[in-house]
RNA sequence: GGGGAGGUUCCCGAGUGGCCAAAGGGGGCAGACUGUAAAUCUGUUGGCUAUGCCUUCGAAGGUUCGAAUCCUUCUCUCCCCA
């Protein structure tokens, strides 16, 4: 028999907290349970840092249920406050309408839309309209200042001063797994352990609205980390996009491809399909081996995201370009800009090449990077400054520029 | 409303008239070592048409041969009192 939809996410390591284990497992074994996670939309794109509770949601809707991806439209121009050391920018409704829209398409990668096996529905519809005397009479009366001071994420900020618009949040977002339950018959509320404050709250007030038999439980994941310490789905640029005009595939993959050796396991439990049999398999490997685990984890991630198009593209870009042999593969999925023929006969300086491809952010970093050896042209080193690159560079048609050991870039001559 | 403390480069944080593109740390980047890992060590870290020039110490003015440093106004943040 199938493995049940909570078995899955507990084998792969989602579970943090859930208020009531055995009533979960019971009910969902009963009945399709309708459940949800926040989205909030507070950027154009989602990001890698959103994805745990979407890749739970997908799991527990293949194992039957039905997820409700709520986008934060309402709650996003509050900020919730918890695990924040700072009160979060306040974005406009234009901004925080455009994000939802674009961020809707992105969850279609990882939730079956069709047939409204999933829904998406966004918290402004309900928290836009609002009367405040109203919510205040009807809501806000079952709400314990005392109560709510006492939780951790409130603690924390009381240090450093928190504002009142801020506190409003929970009050919010348990209104919306209310409403939820109400509308949908939601049961259910996921979201990352720094939620579960706001989870129970909503708990409480669907009891207190509802009665006591009202069936509402929460299920927080853990905070996923890099054994690195740095957030999870960060460079130096900013969030792994999920959009590829922000985040190109080839990059994406390679962010994948460059975790550290003690997060793979985790990664792939967490960010792909893939059978936790052969995840172990992939886990156990060891030293130059758990490379294999890498690029799996890459590729499939990719997959999932970018499609199996772009994986493949992806994956054979990296070896190309990473590959000793190098040979014919497919090297388009590396990122690339195009240059005129007359221009390269005219020579192009090594600074202004590397410059212009963005390899490097200014001309001060090209020449850093070239007189400290970590420029290459077509695998040569250049170590002069004042290299000039001409048509000579050019091998079937482009040449092949690397910044460091990682940085790949195609000036492809047209 | 009254009083106090502050806003410095990607971040934290020194700097209180010239030696300041600004200590130190973190982060980043590069090199060595490797496995497109981690750890470690080394170098580097505003821009440029480059032994010089330009922009940067919350904003705008001012004093001065010379200002991140002094004065004025503005602005924002935090704390205390009401």
């Amino acid at each position: 028999m199938a493995k049940s939809g909570l078995e899955v996410l507990k084998e792969r390591g989602f579970i943090q907290q859930c208020t009531d284990m055995d009533a979960l497992e019971s009910l969902m074994n009963k009945e399709q349970v309708t459940l949800y996670a926040g989205v909030d939309p507070t950027g154009p794109s989602l990001h890698v840092g959103h994805m745990v509770p979407l890749f739970a949601m997908h799991h527990l809707q293949k194992a039957g249920h039905r997820p409700i991806a709520v986008v934060g439209g309402g709650t996003s121009m509050i900020g919730d406050p918890s695990g924040k050391s700072d009160m979060r920018k306040m974005l406009t409704l234009e901004q925080i309408q455009a994000n939802s829209a674009s961020i809707k398409d992105q969850l279609g990668c990882i939730l079956d839309f069709t047939d409204d096996k999933a829904l998406m529905v966004n918290n402004y519809d309900w928290l836009g309209p609002l009367n405040y005397i109203e919510f205040l009479r009807d809501i806000g009366i079952h709400f314990s200042v005392n109560r709510m001071l006492s939780f951790e994420s409130y603690k924390q900020r009381l240090e450093r001063g928190l504002n009142f618009i801020e506190f409003n949040y929970q009050l919010l977002q348990s209104y919306d797994f209310l409403k939820l339950h109400q509308d949908y018959g939601c049961k259910l509320q996921m979201g990352g352990d720094d939620q579960w404050g706001n989870i129970v709250s909503g708990i409480e007030l669907i009891r207190r609205v509802e009665g006591s038999e009202a069936q509402a439980i929460g299920l927080t994941f853990p905070l996923v980390t890099r054994a690195d310490g740095k957030k999870m789905g960060k460079t130096e640029k900013g969030a792994v996009f999920l959009d590829p005009e922000m985040f190109s595939p080839y990059e994406f993959f390679q962010y994948w491809r460059n975790v550290a050796d003690a997060d793979v396991g985790k990664f792939l439990k967490f960010f792909t399909f893939l059978e936790i049999e052969e995840i172990a398999e992939l886990e156990a490997l060891e030293g130059a081996e758990i490379n294999k685990a890498k690029e799996r984890l890459a590729y499939e991630q990719t997959k999932i995201i970018h499609g199996e198009e772009e994986a493949n593209k992806a994956l054979e870009a990296a070896k190309a370009a990473f590959s000793v042999v190098g040979g014919a593969a497919d090297k388009d999925a590396i990122p690339s800009v195009e240059i005129a023929a007359a221009d390269l006969e005219a020579g192009i300086g090594i600074m202004d090449l590397f410059a212009k491809t963005g390899l490097c952010a200014s001309k001060g970093e090209a020449r850093r990077l070239v007189q400290q050896g970590g420029a290459r042209v077509n695998e040569e080193q250049i170590k002069d400054i004042n290299a000039v690159v001409g048509s000579d560079a050019v091998k079937d048609g482009e040449i092949m520029l690397k910044a460091g050991k990682k940085r790949y870039f195609r000036v492809v001559v047209k």
